[in-house]
DNA sequence: GCAAGGTC
């Protein structure tokens, strides 16, 4: 029997069917699935099987010295037990092993592994390793006709990777984990590819908080042909020649070049007076030239990550979303940087696939009517994975995918249809005119004369700015000059695809790590809020980091890394000339942090508390801090605890961000609750506490007013929402909704059905009549009924029990009123036949 | 309970 060992089940898959012509059978074993025909076996690998780490006397923090990692062993263990068994097994009955894993360094690592496992179970069978580009009929073929042996030299690079970035990684992090006291949960990592893109964030917050803004002025002004040019309508454009067009203020600056913001305020106005006092203009050039747009290159993650962050996807969702389409067969694999379609791709055969398609469908075959298919190409190519692309499989939406996974499926086809689609035509348009003989406004415009491209990849702007066309020495009515002051801006935050993009730039991590790089920034408390803003520990540590260990924030550390493993791929230099000179270079850093251990300790531990300081306590005038209960939830305390027992609470849902924002009264930092689409600014935790309380009483508690005398009143909860509720809580848990927002005032109005006041919110420029509080929730209950189902609009029904009644086929309020109660209670766990009834009366 | 790299 031949094993034939691949990175992944779905390439195992594929290959078995190439190789058997369809005709294998599949069955599982220990959880991994084997292909099976005519005397062959094949097994698909997850990643890596084996793992490095080193050894357990190693692993107390406490009793090992950081410094002690750099010279302890470093053992491969098995993580993935089944898979390990599953191949041993296989291995055994084996009369010869192939191995098929990605054709790239790590690819080759991955295949050692195997080659090792084999070799242990079975010392006496060849193992031989194929290559192969791309996974087609063709390639697979031509590979496993051909197949040749593993590379241990280049596999030995991969090793010398691993090695090298545990070392680092494990003693360093030991080290300042260990220095400030942040030991389980909280440690504080550091590494050859999260501190170089940690640093990266931080040398732009730094350039952010030592802006010093600059103020200057534009002038802009509107022109328009005068309608006695008796210009008509343009046919093709539908543009009116005589609309006015925004024309801007410019002048030549000391290199000749073009200017448009004037940095005196004095000549600004200058300016301002000649363009608001005269009426006309005299057109002094005019250039018009088109431009070719040509068409975007096939998608690699990182371009597919930034098209898909454009679209609104998280950098993590849309490649969990690409996997999930991927997984299920729609599109090509996703972990790619290549960017050149492999010769086996027809794009005319892919494209067939959608014609007829009610959605996707027109585009493909406006594409096909072309002459010629010629895709574009970007500038890299692999040998691992083709450029993501359709595989032509079509899901159904709403069906096979959610609209989420649609939405991303449609840009991947799209993407490749504008690939193979024309390049698009701009006429541009540039008139320069001037005013008083003295003074030039220019416009530029721009219309689309051919979509090309963007007819089938809707995804880019495509706006286009009027200009008309005019004659050098026509007179341009002129009007509503504006002068607008304005402020040099700070260098914006990098966003996350941006921050992918600048990682692939400067070479660190790779297409399958970089997205999860910057969520393990987020886990560690390096990052917060979206775009990401480093916290003041995240510059603690990139500044302890460039002190002391300036290569692990370095880029520089992966460029050499890189060289190095070159050299042993190319047999220049050995795994142990590598991993030991990056060990002396270890040995150095930790001999200068020696004598720092305090220090740089003290600092992170400032930093750590900056992090979470609110300001002054208004008891005692420690810091007030943002801390966390045993069972999890924030809260605000006092750094004085135990002396001060003061303390705020915070919202339950979500986690707290310190903004800059600071209460006038308080001094104290406002606070927003990040929770996904919930997310909301709490504000001055000490507002929202003297806020909390009772308000103005209504009147009597229609549940206990009678019998006990409780009263409706305003209350407003500590975390902030708001209700009507019986002043007798929590022994009457009567209660009635308020909006969110906006303040509420009690009017003179009443009632008459309920006795209560009317109640008006302010909030914006008109105040709305919220009116009587039991009839607007009434009201707000009727409409949840007409709209169908909403059983929890019900006073007294929560989710849970909602969720009950749905299973056993109660799913709205009709079906509610019609149902038996006696037979309800029966069948719902936790529910009364007399709480039916209730709620009977109510709906 | 450390890294980064595969994969899910």
């Amino acid at each position: 029997m031949e094993l034939i060992i691949t990175e992944k089940d779905n390439a195992a898959r594929r290959i078995a069917e190439i190789l058997s012509g369809d005709s294998m059978d599949s069955s599982r074993e220990n959880g991994v699935n084997v292909y099976e025909w005519g005397g062959k076996r094949c097994v698909g690998l997850s990643g890596h099987v084996v793992g490095v780490d080193f050894p357990p006397e190693y692993s107390d923090w406490r009793d090992v010295e950081p410094a002690e990692l750099i010279d302890a062993s470093v053992e491969k263990t098995p993580t993935k037990e089944n898979i390990v068994a599953t191949l041993r097994i296989l291995a055994r009955k084996a009369e010869r092993a192939t191995i098929a894993t990605d054709y790239d360094r790590e690819g080759e690592l991955i295949g050692k592994e195997a080659y090792e496992i084999v070799e242990e179970a079975n010392d006496d069978i060849p193992i031989r390793r194929v290559r192969f580009s791309s996974i087609t009929e063709n390639e697979v073929k031509s590979a496993f006709d051909e197949p040749d042996e593993l590379d241990f030299d280049l596999a030995a690079a991969g090793e010398a990777r691993q090695i090298i970035d545990l070392i680092w990684g494990a003693s360093l992090t030991r080290f300042l984990s260990l220095s400030s006291g942040q030991l389980g949960n909280d440690f504080i990592s550091v590494g050859r590819v999260q501190s170089p893109t940690l640093k990266l964030m931080v040398d732009r917050e730094r350039e952010i908080e030592a802006f010093d803004p600059e103020s200057y002025w534009e002038l802009v002004a509107d022109l328009s042909k005068t309608a006695a040019d008796g210009a008509e309508a343009d046919a093709e454009s539908g543009e009116d020649p005589t609309a006015p067009f925004e024309a801007q203020y410019f002048y030549r600056d000391e290199d000749d070049n073009e200017a448009e913001r004037v940095w005196d305020e004095s000549t600004a106005e200058g300016v301002y007076e000649t363009l608001s006092s005269a009426d006309s203009a005299t057109v002094v050039d005019v250039n018009g030239r088109t431009r070719t747009d040509s068409p975007p290159t096939p998608f690699n993650t990182t371009q597919f990550i930034r098209a898909a962050s454009a679209i609104g996807y998280s950098a993590k969702r849309a490649m969990s979303i690409a996997e999930e389409l991927y997984t299920a067969g729609y599109i090509t694999y996703p972990r790619t940087d290549n960017t050149v379609y492999p010769d086996d791709l027809d794009p005319e055969e892919l494209l067939d696939d959608f014609v007829g398609h009610p959605t996707l469908g027109e585009s493909a075959e406006s594409l096909l009517e072309a002459d010629e298919i010629v895709p574009t190409e970007g500038d890299e190519e692999t040998t691992d994975h083709p450029p993501i692309h359709p595989t032509g499989e079509i899901p159904s939406r709403g069906g096979d995918v959610s609209d989420d996974e649609w939405e991303v499926f449609e840009l991947v086809v799209r993407r490749f249809y504008a690939t193979v689609a024309e390049p698009a035509e701009w006429e541009h348009l540039k008139v320069v005119a001037e005013v008083a003989g003295e003074e030039r406004l220019k416009a530029n415009g721009k219309r689309l004369v051919e979509p090309g491209y963007h007819a089938v990849y809707p995804y880019f702007n495509t706006s286009e700015n009027f200009v008309p066309a005019v004659d050098v020495g026509e007179e341009l009515a002129l009007a509503d000059a504006e002068l607008e002051a304005k402020e040099t801006q700070p260098p914006r935050r990098y966003g996350q695809s941006r921050l992918i993009e600048t990682m692939e730039d400067l070479g660190i991590g790779t297409k399958s790590t970089r997205h999860e790089t910057i969520e393990k920034l987020y886990d560690r408390g390096y990052i917060e809020s979206d775009p990401p803003r480093p916290t003041r520990l995240a510059m603690a540590v990139v500044t302890a980091a460039e002190d002391y260990a300036d290569r692990v924030v370095s880029e520089g550390m992966t460029a050499q890394l890189e060289a190095d493993m070159d050299a042993i791929a190319n047999g220049e230099a050995t795994l142990e000339d590598v991993t030991d000179e990056s060990r002396e270079m270890l040995e150095d850093i930790f001999a200068s942090l020696a004598d720092s251990r305090e220090e740089i300790g003290d600092q992170l531990r400032k930093s750590l508390k900056d992090d979470k300081r609110l300001g002054p306590c208004p008891e005692c005038g420690e810091d007030l801090l943002v801390r966390r209960s045993r069972h999890g939830s924030y809260f605000i305390g006092c750094d004085g605890y135990p002396d001060c027992e003061n303390t705020l609470p915070l919202p339950s849902t979500g986690k707290p961000l310190i903004l800059d924002e600071e209460c006038e009264e308080h001094g104290l930092n406002e606070v927003k609750m990040l929770a996904g689409r919930q997310t909301f600014v709490h504000g001055c935790a000490l507002c929202k506490a003297d806020e909390a309380g009772e308000g103005p009483t209504l009147g009597a508690c229609p549940d206990c007013g009678e019998e006990h005398g409780g009263e409706l009143a305003v209350k407003t909860l500590q975390s902030g929402s708001r209700l009507v509720g019986c002043t007798r809580y929590p022994d009457c848990e009567y209660s009635l909704p308020l909006p969110r927002r906006g303040e509420i005032e009690v009017t003179e109005e009443r009632c008459e059905e309920h006795d209560l006041p009317e109640l008006l919110v302010h909030n914006g420029d008109e105040p709305w009549e919220l009116g009587c509080p039991i009839c607007n929730y009434r009201e707000f209950q009727a409409r949840e009924a007409d709209s169908g189902s909403d059983l929890e609009a019900l006073e007294g029904i929560g989710a849970k029990t909602v969720e009950k009644l749905a299973n056993a086929g109660i799913e709205d309020v009709a079906d509610l009123s019609d149902a038996d109660p006696d037979a309800v209670a029966e069948s719902v766990e936790g529910v009364s036949a007399d709480r039916v009834r209730t709620w009977q009366a109510k709906a």
